[in-house]
RNA sequence: GUGGCUGUAGCUCAGCUGGUUAGAGCGUCGGUCUGUGGAACCGAAGGUCGCGGGUUCGUAUCCCGUCAGCCACCCCA
């Protein structure tokens, strides 16, 4: 056992039926991106370090002890990728798409942090999101999260809530900023060490507190609405609007302040309680300033990132994975002849676009149809000496339990026959 | 990085305070069964009891370490 190699620690095998799962989630996600106008982008697995380092910023967790750094053959630094929005945008800088307009990109794929792994977290673990730039009109924001509710509702996932917030600006945060410091620090002998250490690295991240002890003292700090300066009052004001009239359920959670250093003004999440403790399946926002601090010109961008783990976790909970049906012809032959026969026309029938199975030992005709039964074939091929000699094949409804006889012909003219049966 | 719980067959688990050849269910394979199946019955295969060390006459069982899984903190999807 000690001796056998298995998968690194908080990385998975995607075997069926799981894979399976993951590719209907997969196809939904790519025809709803299209459908609101979001095109497909996928980047490198690793980028040059500084990139994250400038991107998601320096005094993150994420690029203090969480990434996957090494040194390439070359001497450069480079890094897998730990989060989706940093590589796009340097992507779209790369490509000068900026300079065309607003852009409407998605991606899904995987992301790594070197965590260690927990319920809903996973060394590699994977993404879907979409990035949306050039729009600082509040409209972008909520069609953004248009996207995230719409995969949501699309499995009528009724445990997801919406959390929106607004973090303010360049002009209004760091004024806020102030007055949370200037109310907690007289208290913080009393508060936990966990929240001792925020206060002078992020001390927005105290409202998120889950100790019980700094509960009175979050519950009286001041409110960022109160801070928030005209232009970030309108956003947000205009941002609820719209999603009113978009028909979207959302609560306003003052304690949404998200981690990553790029966020300004519009920040949400959708959490589940079937997800434990890591309850947040998608988060986004808006990030004006991002661009702009990796060299690019000032560009407004919003979009959000939706774990593809956590969100099969919801649907798994939630029982709404729908009862897999029956689907394709399994091939039946009894004998070597009789295999013969029927090898090319199960593959005649694939060729049709129908699923074709066939197992290729000597058993009797009740393992076989067991075996169909096992692939979830919707119908039964048969051929045995009888059939040869009378020169027919038994097609059999696996459902309904009933035979039709087919002529035994060219393969080509007995699977159009099979295909056409079965298609009804 | 910190803490708690757990590692026995492909899967889910039993194996009480250490005592002869480690069990069950499901699954797999074969038989009853050359012909309307998903079943039943019978049988078989499948285990260095995660790994290493220690204690002991003797350890799946006790102790230590290590690795892994799960859960929580931190942080995040």
């Amino acid at each position: 056992m000690s001796s056998k190699i298995t998968a690194p620690r908080g990385t998975q095998d995607l075997i069926p039926p799981d894979s399976a799962r993951w590719q209907e989630l997969e196809a939904r996600i790519h025809a709803l991106a299209q459908r609101f106008g979001y095109g497909e982008i996928r980047t490198p697995l690793f980028e040059a370090t500084e990139l994250f380092v400038r991107g998601v910023g320096e005094t993150t967790d994420i690029v203090e002890k969480e990434m996957y750094t090494f040194t390439d053959k070359g001497g450069r630094s480079m890094t897998l990728r730990p989060e989706w929005t940093a590589p796009v945008m340097r992507a779209m800088l790369e490509h000068s798409l900026l300079a065309q307009g607003p852009q409407r990109l998605y991606y899904i794929g995987p992301i790594f942090r070197y965590e260690r792994p927990q319920q809903g977290r996973y060394r590699q673990s994977h993404q879907f999101g979409v990035e949306c730039t050039g729009y600082e009109a509040p409209e972008a924001d909520a069609e953004v999260m248009s996207v995230a509710w719409e995969l949501v509702q699309s499995y009528g996932l009724r445990d997801a809530a919406l959390k929106v917030n607004s973090i303010g600006d360049d002009v209004c945060r760091p004024r806020y900023r102030e007055a949370l410091l200037a109310h907690f620090r007289p208290n913080i002998a009393l508060l936990s060490s966990d929240a001792q250490r925020r206060i002078e690295r992020n001390p927005l991240r105290l409202l998120d507190s889950k100790e019980e002890r700094d509960a009175p003292y979050v519950a009286s700090a001041p409110r960022i609405e109160e801070f928030l300066c005209d232009a970030c009052r309108e956003h947000f004001a205009a941002l609820r609007a719209d999603l009113d009239l978009l028909g979207i359920a959302y609560t306003i959670d003052p304690r949404i302040v998200r981690g990553l250093d790029y966020y300004t003004r519009t920040v949400f999440e959708i959490q589940s309680s079937a997800l434990g403790a890591q309850n947040a399946v998608c988060g986004g926002g808006r990030y004006d300033g991002l661009v702009r601090s990796l060299g690019g010109p000032d560009t407004p961008a919003v979009g959000f990132a939706l774990g593809i783990e956590r969100f099969l976790t919801m649907v798994e909970t939630a029982g709404a994975t729908p009862a897999r049906k029956r689907d394709g012809v399994q091939a039946i032959a009894l004998g070597a002849q009789a295999r013969a026969t029927l090898l090319p026309v199960a593959a005649e029938i694939r060729r049709l676009g129908v699923p074709a199975f066939m197992d290729y030992e000597e058993r009797k005709l009740l393992a076989h149809l067991k075996i169909a039964d096992r692939n979830g074939a919707r119908f039964a091929l048969i051929i045995g000496s009888e059939e040869l000699t009378a020169g027919q094949a038994v097609l059999r409804d696996l459902t309904s339990r009933t035979d039709r006889r087919l002529a035994l012909e060219e393969p080509r003219v007995l699977a159009a026959a099979v295909v056409e049966a079965q298609a009804v």
